[in-house]
RNA sequence: GGGCCGGUAGAUCAGACCGGAAGAUCGCCACAUUCGCAAUGUGGAGGUCGCGGGUUCAAAUCCCGCCCGGUCCA
């Protein structure tokens, strides 16, 4: 397939030759005759060490630019890069590559690029590779793809292959690589559900870019088979190049690393912070690293570092005294710089989705400090990257970030405290860690083997960390993965018209019946407002035949309407539909309420807070938000009355449909607070000036109709996520009423006056417990009387006796006989039974009563209960059986 | 969204597997010792065993549901 797709006329016309590597089988296009393709391993890094590639040394912020108005002066229009959360998607939670900014509705062809062509650097973050960086030279989580990508219609071309290949050689040419040193690997790519042919662009070694025609995408009966799949040719041709911003970087620098490449200031000051020192020896030692580096993969950590240490001929534990620190600082320049692009892009740390992610990286981060015992804060690396990419980071973020990377910190070091803890507990008790104990540890307390590992050394127990600890961790994790999907239903009818985005406030219509089935009905027009966006379907009723036939359920299906009524109409018949308008009204005021309240959260709170999930209902609604803290009392009064603000400042509320397009390039993913709309066309709710949202639900036209709003409780539904309980309208006067109801009937039962309800309260409860303990001293009292009275009764160390009290009492009780005899029965009069007996068979001699006079016991030693059914006897049978009397 | 671990005195936890009288340590209070403090000794207070249901003669313990916290994964 690819030798067809990838025979350009630009090759013929300028000289490059289609050959076939002799390692690795590969098919590759080069200007000068060769025997490999040169891509590492296959062929080595040949940059290391030499600047001789590019004309000069390049910066991040130079190359960026460089790429950008090369491209720029070719009519690409420059885009600004978008977050690295993915909030215009709800398949993935971060952004790999920078075509991910354009799935899945430009690449699908349903929404125009924002420009055609185009070019960008995007920044991406791959949490794949996390556990490779630092120790193979070139592997990071965080970099930035820099990208022209082309849209081409079937009534619009703009460019494809031979253009591309075309721009790729004179980009590099233009730094002043020589043609001579450029391969071009073909390569089959897919991913997302797309695919095509690729070249993968090598120099020195290393792979520089990818150009990839993406123009197949998957489908059932496609005629194209890749690696199992079937795909089908898609009516869009899509450019989607990607160069590494940071690996042109590393070349023009030609370091034995990328991190010293890219970011030096940061490892510098690392370096003098930890004395860590880097020389020509250890310089030779990483760029071996790197040159080796692809063959862990095939041969596990522990095998290639034998091999490595082997190969090399270095000491094993100078590789650990020397190596492994600057490895770890190297990590760690990459962690806290995706950290800086996550952070400031407003993701959250906790432990759910995209948040998790955040955590995991923090948590490494802080291990590493630690390790290095460098004294420096993680916040303050983060920062220092904040601070060099300001113009295109978010660094009025900064404030958030700290606090919520301390907030981090103190969890951080709280799991570790406990952990260490459990740890040393297991370790007296058994005295020794197994397998199953290390997976335990780190799955549910958070411990890497690691660290188990040294808190079990201090205690001399040695443990042996298998290799394979993270794969056996993840079986844990694989059974029960079932995926629920949505139940899409499909109707003999085209479209229902909805009058209510044209008029919100329409209380009654008239329609026809155009499909009619099992109480299931499709009107050709309806002011019926379907389940949808967290807002509740309305309910009414509609007039056939001067009957009313109630509605009991609205859904929507696609892009039609179904009533569910309670009754029958006829297909054909035409109707006249009534709302139950109380109902409606309440749920308007209490949607547009909720885009108040999300403004003046913000407000309050900090644009970092992201909408969750909502919920509306009638009286009571909820909504759900990220913020990194819980919400506290006087943040609840501030938000109530920003937001009180809002409604009395009385605002128009505009809901208009828009293309997704020019929402999005006028507003930005805000947009996509309250969930992800499908369509080209969406419809955008804007309170001006504090909220625009794409919405769907029906709502006021003024803020001021809302009247009020109410918050009624906040609660943490998750780490990260505080729920808040909110109402408005008239629905919040009821609420209010009931409270004050409630204090008002709390008043008169305490018979205070409402003020100091709460002293007054605090007082009686007081009084309770008093009153609650000086009962349980008489009745210990009692018990006392009782018991001395009973002893005297008692003959020879034994007892049996009918008691008048309950089992709690009997145990009282029955605790100042034991001390004084040998043998006691207690009975009461619901049957209660109770054997003490110094000799330890009180399990026997209860179980026997209870065997002869009708029930069952149990107990161990000296002590044990039970219940009988016939009393008399069961005293009988004591008295019998402990020769009492 | 799912898996796992946990919730017992103010704090840290034992008891749970295998049902049978709610424990330890620290902290707190009082007294003794001391000029006073610390330290020590003696005594004491402090618990609806997260909540609700079930099984059982009997539940902190077993079963089910919920709430809360932690943690790993997508």
């Amino acid at each position: 397939m690819l030798e067809k797709e990838l025979d350009l006329d630009y090759f013929h016309r300028e000289g490059f030759k289609r050959y076939r590597c002799k390692k690795c089988g590969a098919y590759f296009w080069s200007a000068i005759p060769r025997d490999t393709c040169t891509e590492s391993p296959c062929g080595e890094y040949k940059f290391i060490g030499k600047k001789g590639y590019f004309r000069r040394e390049f910066e991040i912020e130079d190359m960026r630019k460089e790429f950008i108005q090369f491209f720029e002066k070719r009519g690409h229009k420059r885009i600004r890069r978008y977050p690295v959360v993915a909030r215009w998607r709800d398949d993935v939670f971060l952004v790999n590559a920078s075509i991910y900014d354009f799935q899945p509705h430009v690449t699908s062809g349903l929404v125009p690029p924002p420009a055609n062509p185009l070019v960008i650097s995007q920044p991406c973050i791959r949490m794949v590779d996390v556990d490779s960086v630092g120790k193979t030279g070139r592997h990071l989580t965080g970099f930035e793809m820099m990208a022209h990508h082309a849209f081409n219609y079937p009534d619009k071309e703009v460019y494809w292959k031979d253009e591309t290949v075309a721009y790729a050689i004179e980009f590099l040419e233009s730094l002043g690589i020589t043609r001579e040193d450029i391969v071009l690997k073909e390569h089959p790519w897919f991913g997302g559900g797309n695919a095509g042919a690729s070249f993968e662009v090598i120099v020195g070694g290393l792979e520089l870019a990818t150009l990839v025609f993406m123009n197949l995408r998957e489908s059932e009966n496609g005629d194209i088979e890749i690696d199992g799949t079937k795909y089908e040719e898609m009516p869009i041709k899509i450019v989607d190049t990607g160069y590494g911003l940071e690996r042109f970087v590393w070349m023009s620098k030609g370091t034995p690393t990328i991190y010293e490449a890219i970011y030096p200031d940061i490892i510098e000051k690392l370096m003098s912070l930890t004395g860590v020192e880097k020389g020509e020896k250890e310089d030779r030692i990483l760029g071996l690293l790197a040159f080796h580096s692809p063959k862990i993969e095939s041969m596990g950590e522990r095998k290639f570092l034998e091999f490595f240490v082997k190969e090399t001929g270095i000491n094993r534990e100078y590789y650990e005294e020397k190596i492994v620190p600057i490895q770890k600082i190297y990590a760690l320049s990459d962690f806290s710089r995706s950290l800086s692009f996550m952070l400031t892009d407003g993701i959250i740390p906790s432990n759910i989705q995209a948040g998790y992610l955040a955590r995991l990286l923090i948590r490494r981060s802080l291990k590493i400090l630690d390790d290095l015992k460098a004294d420096i804060s993680l916040y303050d690396l983060v920062e220092m990257h904040a601070k060099r990419f300001s113009d295109i980071m978010d660094t009025s973020m900064l404030p958030v970030v700290k606090e919520e990377l301390e907030i981090e910190e103190e969890r951080y070091r709280r799991t570790m405290k406990k952990g260490a803890e459990i740890v040393k507990r297991m370790i007296k008790k058994k005295r020794e860690i197994s397998v199953e104990d290390l997976i335990l540890l780190y799955d549910s307390h958070g411990l890497l083997p690691d660290v188990v590992k040294r808190i079990a050394e201090e205690m001399g127990i040695k443990i042996d960390i298998p290799e394979n600890l993270h794969s056996l961790v993840a079986k844990r994790h694989e059974k029960n993965v079932e995926k629920k999907k949505k139940k899409e239903r499909k109707f003999p009818v085209e479209k229902t018209e909805l009058l209510y985005y044209n008029d919100s406030y329409l209380k009654e219509f008239d329609a026809k019946v155009i499909y009619s089935e099992r109480k299931e009905l499709i009107l050709d027009r309806t002011a019926f407002y379907p389940e949808g966006g967290g807002q509740p379907c309305d309910l009414g009723f509609l007039i056939h035949n001067g009957k009313k036939i109630p509605v009991v359920d609205v859904q929507k299906y696609g892009e039609v309407v179904v009533h569910r009524i309670d009754g029958e109409i006829p297909k054909g018949a035409k109707i006249h539909g009534v709302i139950d308008w109380e109902r409606r009204e309440r749920l308007m005021r209490m949607h547009t309420a909720e885009h108040v309240l999300l403004a003046a959260i913000r407000r309050v709170l900090g644009k970092h807070v992201w909408q969750h999930g909502t919920q509306k209902d009638v009286y009571e609604s909820r909504f759900d938000i990220a913020h990194y803290k819980p919400i506290t009392r006087e943040e609840i009064k501030k938000i109530e009355r920003e937001a009180m603000r809002i409604i009395t400042s009385n605002i128009d509320v505009e809901a208009k449909f828009m293309s997704r397009r020019g929402a999005e390039d006028k507003y930005g993913f805000v947009l996509y607070e309250g969930g992800i709309p499908p369509g080209k066309e969406i419809r955008v709710v804007r309170i001006d000036g504090f909220d625009v949202e794409a919405c769907g639900g029906t709502h006021v036209k003024k803020t001021g109709e809302i009247g009020f709003l109410k918050i009624l409780r906040t609660e943490r539904i998750q780490d990260g996520v505080s729920r808040v309980i909110y109402t408005a309208g008239l629905s919040a006067l009821e609420k209010v009423q009931e409270m004050e109801d409630n204090a008002l009937k709390a008043t008169e039962l305490a018979s205070g006056s409402m003020d100091k309800l709460p002293e007054k309260i605090k007082s009686l409860i007081e009084e309770n417990k008093s009153m609650r303990k000086e009962m349980e001293k008489m009745k210990e009292e009692r018990v006392k009387i009782i018991a001395d009275e009973l002893l005297r009764n008692s003959k020879d160390g034994k007892l049996v006796a009918r008691v008048h009290m309950d089992r709690g009492e009997m145990q009282k009780l029955m605790k100042f006989l034991s001390e004084k005899l040998e043998k006691v029965v207690l009975l009461n009069d619901k049957g209660a039974l109770m054997v003490h007996s110094t000799d330890e068979r009180a399990a026997e001699i209860a179980r026997e009563i209870a065997a002869k006079a009708g029930g069952k016991a149990g107990g161990r030693g000296s002590f044990a209960q039970g219940k009988i059914e016939r009393v008399e006897d069961g005293v009988n049978i004591a008295k019998t059986l402990t020769g009492y009397e």
